[in-house]
DNA sequence: AGCCTATCTGAAAACGTTTACAAAAGCTCT
DNA sequence: AGAGCTTTTGTAAACGTTTTCAGATAGGCT
């Protein structure tokens, strides 16, 4: 691989001049910017980034350190922040903890040794090891989707509880008066705040419902979702609605319903919530309140970059609007006689 | 950020020592190195990834380019090298070609800017530039899941003729005697070898088939699959059963079915390409030809690590086979009367 | 010609590691 | 005690950049 060095050789200049006009930095006259150019073509020069980094003490790297790389919210959300930050000269490194703080605190290190310029971070919430090295490594952080108080850093947010109370109204709205909820995880905050919110909503309008909580953290998300519906029309056959408070749980307990003979959304509305791509695939097409993911990821790259180089820069909290996407996985309840 | 330098200092040897304890290398006495690991902990030292790679003239870092990370094939194929290769103490940095040669070769550029030790790339096809990029830079690569027969490098493929011989065959056994297939691509191989393998089923068993080709490239998978469905019903309504050579084409097809008010399979079977997760997810759930994508990813990782360090290796060319997920989109043709 | 400025160029020092080499220190033996 | 080892340690030179600083060159004046 050719160096700047052999440059400076073969159009016979300084290794100065070759760097000047590779960053176009100080004035270097017309002649010898043409050689060195020339030189550059000729060898197909690449500049070395680990040097660079070096020397300017800066990686232009971005870390991304998500609970789970294929789960598909996460997945796009990976993905919207990619295409931000390429556009912006910045490449990512992403991690994906697995829902193991073990594992996140270890990626953490990784992150830091390689020195990236900030990170994203949709923390697994189990652990906080992982800012503490942030934090010693003086690396700007943004926090995404998961909100962590304890955490000191800028963060975007969607309003979950908002959401909630907009997911359980639509239900009213179209006329059911028995909904089921079927909650996620018990720990997280995120699914707390839905769950609030959905019951707020149920409150003020004085409706019927009945919740769901696993018990244990191990399930996964559509098991969860399956198992949950079973539960809940086995022991309340007058349910004529279903809030899942994840896409994936809607898609198992859609498959509860089917499977015990009922048909969507005649006998059985069932409402989601993450508003991730495959819901739009179902059939019926999942009706959901959608996180704004795209944004989700552009506005966090954005907060982090002018956070970037700043020596103290003040801490942004931008909570984002859920959005219901009406599909066909909802509609009034069947009259029943 | 503390510098080995620090340490050095703090423990009271010199920069040698502290870089033997650290990287277990050479003979320093036990007392040294306790001293040397009192240091590191006291000023949570991370080591340099930059320095480490500029002077050792590695990174760990492997470049993973594909065309498109928010599908859920290559999210998942990403996903499985990630995994891999973290288990080896690399890390991986993703690029999203979104099938376009330019971003293509772009991305490429800066892998190489960035000396990653390796790439593993599913080319667009679309043009070889990227790969002069790579040759010239004597960086090793593994090409995966598009097969490109221009550019010398180790592969990993699925045996997609294979796969379609056994897709047309799943149809036929199950009793179709009119199947209509629906091509995802005119341009890319895999494509064509799929469409070949199911033709010579049906050809071997003498039965009635209907081609849908699309005209242009630009369509997405998903309208392609439904305006095909479309097309092919309108105009063969003897078709029993749908072969779409792509699992998202598969699901377009599907939604088309069902607006015509066909049900699946009874009326119409539907048959996928590519095993993603999301088609368990659906109802019916699809019947595929599975690709064994996390080991396609896998094996990939494994053979560019050994290519890593030689200088002259031999290229291996790695087939996998398909696997029939049999689940619920297909079955016997109704009889009709 | 001589001086002053403005412009351009190059030598050399950094950035944080690893490593070849040499120096030092500890042995064992005569 | 010193020769001849082996083991442990330190010094200094790389790796490929960027950047400071001083030096060179050229032009415009008197």
């Amino acid at each position: 691989m050719a160096t700047i060095k052999d440059i400076a050789q073969l159009a016979g200049v300084s290794l100065a001049t070759v760097s000047r006009v590779l960053n176009n930095t100080g004035k270097v006259s017309p002649a010898l910017r043409a050689q060195v150019l020339a030189a550059v073509e000729t060898l197909n020069y690449q500049p070395n980034a680990p040097a660079r980094s070096l020397r300017r003490r800066e990686t232009r790297l971005i870390g991304v350190l998500i609970p789970q790389l294929n789960h598909p919210f996460f997945g796009t959300l990976a993905y919207s922040i990619e295409r931000f930050l390429f556009a912006e000269g910045f490449r990512i490194l992403v991690c994906s903890a697995e829902e193991d703080a073990e594992r996140e605190a270890e990626y953490t290190q990784l992150l830091v040794r390689q020195r990236v310029d900030g990170a994203i971070v949709a923390p697994t919430g189990l652990d906080l090891k992982w800012s503490a090295h942030f934090a010693h490594a003086n690396i700007p952080i943004v926090l995404i989707d998961r909100n962590l108080p304890e955490v000191v850093a800028s963060r975007v947010m969607v309003d979950n509880w908002q959401g909630g109370y907009q997911g359980a109204l639509h239900l009213i709205e179209l006329g059911h008066r028995h909904i089921g909820i079927i909650s996620a995880s018990r720990h997280s905050q995120a699914m707390q705040d839905r769950l609030q919110g959905a019951l707020q909503a149920l409150h003020d309008h004085d409706v019927a419902y009945e919740v769901y909580q696993p018990s244990a953290e191990t399930l996964q998300q559509y098991d969860l979702g399956f198992h949950a519906a079973l539960s809940l029309l086995a022991h309340q056959p007058t349910l004529s609605a279903l809030f899942a408070l994840t896409d994936v749980t809607a898609i198992g307990a859609m498959h509860a319903a089917v499977s015990q003979g009922l048909s969507i959304p005649e006998q059985l509305s069932i409402l989601g919530f993450d508003g991730i791509e495959l819901g739009a695939y179902l059939i019926p097409a999942l009706t959901t309140i959608a996180q704004p993911i795209e944004q989700l990821g552009c506005k966090a790259a954005e907060i982090l970059l002018k956070s970037i180089g700043r020596t103290q820069t003040t801490q942004e909290h931008l909570i984002l609007p859920t959005q219901l996407l009406k599909r066909a996985s909802t509609s009034a309840p069947m009259r029943k006689e």
